[in-house]
DNA sequence: GATGAATGAGTATTCATTCAT
DNA sequence: TATGAATGAATACTCATTCAT
């Protein structure tokens, strides 16, 4: 069951999941440039030369975590497409269900997520991904006829992410919100707008 | 015009604010970190220790520049609300034109915003002024019974700002869309939502 | 009479030369690998960082020194080849001469001699022009009958270079042997050979 | 056969012969500092701390690389003193047989003789014992007049020194030449000299 | 007021060498 | 005997900041 390459036993692995989840605390609180190898090694009780051993370079280890992010997301995101769709029976408990499991993710991958999702380079790349996904969904229900025919979809998923986006940072990360209360919220304001009917 | 501090003549404020506007420039384009005081320099012609006869370290001018963009955008704001709401009679009216008027600011200037309102510490406190602004205008028109009632109108804020700072970013900055059009969609969308009302 | 690019007065050119003149001097001693940044800094008593004000890095100022080796030498050869050639009057006076000239440069410059003939990767391409350069005298000499014309003078030219490589090495530049001597000895012995003609 | 140390069998001895080996390619190759131990412990396929069981330090392997090329050298030229001087009837063919075995030494060992006579410090030693050998044999045949006495044996062991090394370098061990030829060519080249005798 | 020159204090990275098992 | 893992000790290089003139 080799690992990865030739070296690395069990402790190794140990020693490495150590470093990445003590640069994922440091990368999170501090940003890249304030956070040093040597915050990185002292959170994980190991020496410097240490590090080298894991990871080519501060950037390599960054970018493994981003690459984390991305890739947990993806699977995650990938996995919620098979799954629903058989349950929920109304357009709008779909939808629901779909960005609470976005919120789910990043509340269960807070680290991650402030690395990959606001700090990375690649977060652009990212979240435009994320657009792309939603707003083809859209693009189907619209056609489908549940949505309003004149409405540029693309303006609505860049819109859609932008929410998340910010509720994410100023409502669930620091836990004022739940993923389902912000889902709910979020969906119910897209779907019938803040206008009183009367 | 006996304007004149102790030391810098009107040669000197020439400097300062080439140094301001090289500054800008660079920090938008790289970021804080990856900007060098010798490469604000070298964009300004001047000498390296010029640069702390008008600005105390690098930390100094950055923030210089979001203050500038502080104030500049409250200043605007203010001025928004004492001309507006004169000519425009429908609430929809008005409320496109206030964010009109932000992604115009933004528009016209795309580094400061790039800096104060993306890069900077600070952008997180800007951003939730900007909400709570957002926030009590909304509160009032529910009062007057134009919004529903039973939706949480903090929420409504945030992700008003959430939307803003996205589309700035991907659709203002690079000149994709104007300030008119976003706003027209913005709203329209945030009023009556997606949903056909067939 | 800007010398080089925008900057350095008096000042910064005669740091830069004390810095080339330690950096010579420890490079020559201990070679490349065994002299530290800090030795060179300390011998010119100039601090760290004032290093790279001057130079990019340690192989750049190593790779200055082997230039400079390589340019005064060719330019010494060029003014031989000009001056000579006028007064001896014998063939073996005119060869002698020349090779007197190389054993002088290495004399004169015996630290830029160490590096550039002895340390440098270039000194593999050095010898290598200086043996060419022979071997084209040598085939002239060849062709107007001086020399006899079974002898491959490529390899009549190898040997000299190695000899005088040898010879500057154990007799020159620790001062054992003078360089008339030296190239006295050497083209008697290529030009006669050593056997008793008897 | 009794023979077998406090701890190394003869899997043991084939370790240290693969690594000896490995090292000596890798050190041929790319030179003392620009070769690591990881370097050789992998073209040796043989662990980082294996070869410290094999050898003290990097250093003491070299200076063994060398060691091994000094005493065979050696033993060479040993065995070459007794052999000859029976069969080869003329001087210069005696002369002839003790260069050219020297070079068919550095041919057969081309890697040892890298690091032993070109990288290695003792090189100067060992160089500087042939020279001597050189001049003694020289010397009695100078006694025994076949050689002018007006010469300075000393200068020509070293010239001769000079053109083995060179030579070696360029034309023996990249296979430009063959020993016998080399040799033919210096002998004639020393012992007759360049001068047409006409 | 202006600048050529200098530097203190870091900071990532390397590598020979050695534990502990 | 063998090895996965660890590390002490360097080392080149950077950059914001400040003298001295």
């Amino acid at each position: 069951m080799g690992r990865r390459g030739r070296k690395k036993g069990a402790d190794g692995e140990k020693r490495r999941r150590l470093l990445l989840q003590a640069a994922a605390t440091e990368f999170a609180l501090h940003g890249y440039h304030e956070t040093k190898i040597s915050m990185i090694v002292e959170k994980a009780n190991v020496t410097q030369p240490s590090f080298y051993l894991y990871f080519q370079s501060k950037e390599a280890i960054f970018q493994e975590l981003v690459d984390m992010f991305q890739q947990q997301l993806i699977m995650f995101i990938k996995q919620s497409l098979l799954e629903e769709g058989l349950e929920k029976h109304t357009l709008e408990g779909e939808i629901t269900e779909r960005i609470t499991r976005i919120f789910t993710f990043f509340q269960e991958q807070p680290q991650l997520t402030r690395i990959g999702f606001y700090m990375a380079n690649e977060s652009k790349v990212i979240k435009n991904q994320i657009a792309i996904l939603i707003e083809q969904n859209l693009l189907e229900e619209q056609r489908n006829g549940y949505f309003r025919s004149d409405t540029d979809m693309h303006t609505v998923a860049e819109s859609l992410v932008g929410i998340i986006e910010r509720l994410t940072k100023t409502r669930l990360l620091n836990g004022l919100s739940k993923p389902e209360k912000l889902a709910n919220e979020i969906v119910r304001l897209l779907l019938y707008g803040l206008k009183n009917e009367t």
